[in-house]
RNA sequence: CGGGGCAUGGCGCAGUCUGGUAGCGCACUUCGCUGGGGGUGAAGGGGUCGUAGGUUCGAAUCCUACUGUUCCGACCA
């Protein structure tokens, strides 16, 4: 393609409005550009690329055994309401009225719609299993859309939903997308790592997220130092600590701590480490209007993901009012203890294992020291609440976790028969009785996939695309071409010769000066340069710089097919 | 939802405090010189100063309301 004939739309300032990294260059790069908050146009650029990771994708699913098909983007409220989804999402979803005054959501997801389709398409078990998945445009309304491309509101995405008679099935269909998503983010170039990861509302056996490596990214995830091990932090077991607990040698003793409310402030005040502190957080009980005491040591972090899945904690996790504070305790917030509390109490592991140690004292103003389990309160009821930190035991017994921020841009799930319940979804099975099918669902977010790898590769020039997804491989830059007939000849030629040979190239036909020219290309990001100048022509040469390690070479024009295939690895 | 910032040409900003009819850099158009990393000179085009009210002889500037946008927070014991 010609340069003259695409919008090369490269800002060279950067747009105020724009954070992180990868969409600063996606906007100065001329990839996209805002239309509001979390909508986003696809210039010609960058739809090139997204083009370009959405045929990896269909590769990868088509043959991993999955039919592409087209859904409506837009959903009736009322299949929403079959699966009790329409109150439950809450405000993500997207509500409008036709003009009729009926209901319909534009769809942040479409496991009801396809669960409906193949309810209806799909009677026997020999059609089974069975998966479908489309490349469709969702709508999540966000609380509050951030970081570009990276949590629009409106979004591409790739969804699969598998269809089975049993675990078995389901289990072998989960396999190979597990394998077919691992093949397309390696496809991709990007540095990544599937994860265990929790089902979250929707339920289900088995779930795992695939995130891209960044700094910038949104979730912690925990892996393990010497084994496959790894986990979404929200996920990862915190196991009990191997060594026994010290002895109780110290006094409990109630100490003056007069405005000190926070567990850096009490540390700070009596000189201690906040590891010897442990902290009591009062959360919404599971029964109405209940209270329960949540007890953490104290330099760690509740983990929200866990405390709601106990029974009883309410879901959402919610803290309590500190009306309910000062009732259940008698202190306000800063000075809550377990001493002495009647409320349901449920200790960290950690915090149990800990002898000696400071807390509330569920007076204002007051904090207890040297206070042991089992001596000045019961031994606990200890569980799993927190976040596992840096340092700690792997949860499979090998080697210790690390801790890596990932931008998650895939998520497989086994749904089970949740949603086939609910929308009449069986067929006949072999033995002549319908039965429920069973499902999985399998998503990437493609345009957030193109965020993340900005955010993987670029420098302080622009993005430096990983070739499969580069909008062009190759950028033919020619030198001076308006003070040279021959020189334009050559390069038309050369171009010519080029898109023969199957390269997908762009010729910067545009005229502009060298270092324009350079500078557009590099922010682009595009992967192999050519520059062909009066002096190389003259010798029969073309150069050569590739632009992720900056390399330069020469080569001569007769050989330039096969010095680009050795490049471009092909 | 709570708190803060911002809103002036396509982009980045100044001007607002102290009211007098809008400016800078980049980009854009034309012409010249130049031509291997965002060159240069000249001449141009482009702005209801977010919207609506109000104060005033006069409002980008002061007041009120609204809208948009963005950042932080919604893990705090």
């Amino acid at each position: 393609m010609r340069s003259s004939q695409v919008l090369i739309a490269t800002l060279k300032e950067t747009p105020a409005d724009a954070e992180i990294i990868s969409h600063q260059l996606m906007l100065r790069a001329g990839l996209v550009r805002r239309l509001a908050s979390g909508l986003y146009t696809w210039l010609p650029m960058g739809l090139k690329v997204l083009r370009k990771a959405e045929a990896i994708v269909r590769q990868e699913m088509t043959s991993a055994g999955a039919q592409e098909l087209l859904m409506p983007s837009i959903q009736p409220a009322e299949l929403w309401q079959k699966t009790g989804r329409w109150n439950k999402y809450g405000p993500e979803l997207l509500r409008l009225k036709d003009r009729h005054g009926r209901e319909f959501c534009y769809g942040p997801t479409h496991e009801e719609v396809i669960t409906e389709l193949v309810g209806q398409e799909v009677r026997s078990y020999k059609q089974l299993p069975i998966t479908f998945y489309q490349i469709q445009t969702k709508f999540r309304d966000e609380i509050r859309p951030r970081f570009g491309l990276m949590r629009a509101r409106e979004f591409l995405m790739k969804d699969a939903y598998s269809f089975h008679l049993d675990q078995e099935s389901l289990q072998q269909t989960y396999d190979s997308m597990f394998a077919a998503y691992s093949k397309i983010f390696e496809r991709m170039g990007l540095n990544f790592r599937p994860v265990q990861a929790d089902t979250g509302s929707i339920g289900g056996n088995a779930s795992h997220e695939f995130h891209v490596l960044a700094s910038s990214g949104e979730d912690a995830i925990a892996f393990s130092s010497q084994s496959q091990y790894a986990a979404n932090v929200e996920l990862a077991e915190a196991l009990a600590p191997r060594g026994k607990r010290l002895p109780a040698v110290a006094k409990m003793t109630n100490v003056d701590t007069p405005k000190k409310h926070t567990i850096d402030e009490v540390c700070q005040y009596l000189d201690i480490m906040p590891a010897q502190c442990i902290k009591t957080i009062l959360v919404q009980g599971s029964e109405e209007g209940s209270v329960v005491a949540l007890v953490i040591r104290g330099d760690h972090e509740i983990n929200e993901v866990k405390a709601e899945k106990n029974p009883l904690i309410a879901a959402p996790l919610t803290f309590c009012t500190p009306e309910q504070v000062t009732k259940a305790c008698g202190a306000s917030i800063g000075s809550i203890g377990p001493v002495g509390l009647t409320i349901p109490l449920l200790v960290d592991r950690a915090a149990a294992n800990i002898a000696n140690f400071v807390c509330g004292a569920n007076q204002n103003g007051q904090h207890f020291s040297g206070v042991n389990w089992a001596r000045d309160l019961p031994e606990p009821e200890t569980a799993d609440l927190r976040n596992v930190v840096a340092g700690d035991p792997s949860p499979d017994g090998e080697g210790v976790l690390e801790i890596a921020r990932g931008i998650e841009v895939g998520h497989i799930f086994q749904l089970g028969d949740n949603y086939s319940k609910k929308l009449n979804a069986n067929v006949l099975a072999e033995s002549g009785k319908s039965q429920i099918l069973s499902m999985g669902c399998y998503g990437i977010g493609v345009s957030r996939v193109i965020a993340a790898t900005i955010e993987q590769y670029h420098d302080d020039r622009g993005i430096i695309w990983p070739l499969a997804l580069a909008p062009f491989q190759v950028v033919l830059v020619p030198i001076n071409a308006h003070k040279s007939i021959r020189l334009r000849e050559s390069a038309e030629a050369l171009y010519q010769h080029l898109l023969d040979a199957g390269f997908d190239i762009l010729f910067d036909d545009r005229g502009q000066r060298p270092g324009v020219a350079f500078a557009d290309m590099d922010l682009i990001g595009i992967p192999h340069r050519l520059i062909l100048g009066e002096r190389g022509l003259d010798n029969g040469m073309v150069e050569y710089k590739c632009r992720a390690d900056g390399s330069e070479s020469e080569f001569s024009i007769d050989d330039v097919v096969v010095q680009l295939r050795k490049r471009l690895n092909i």
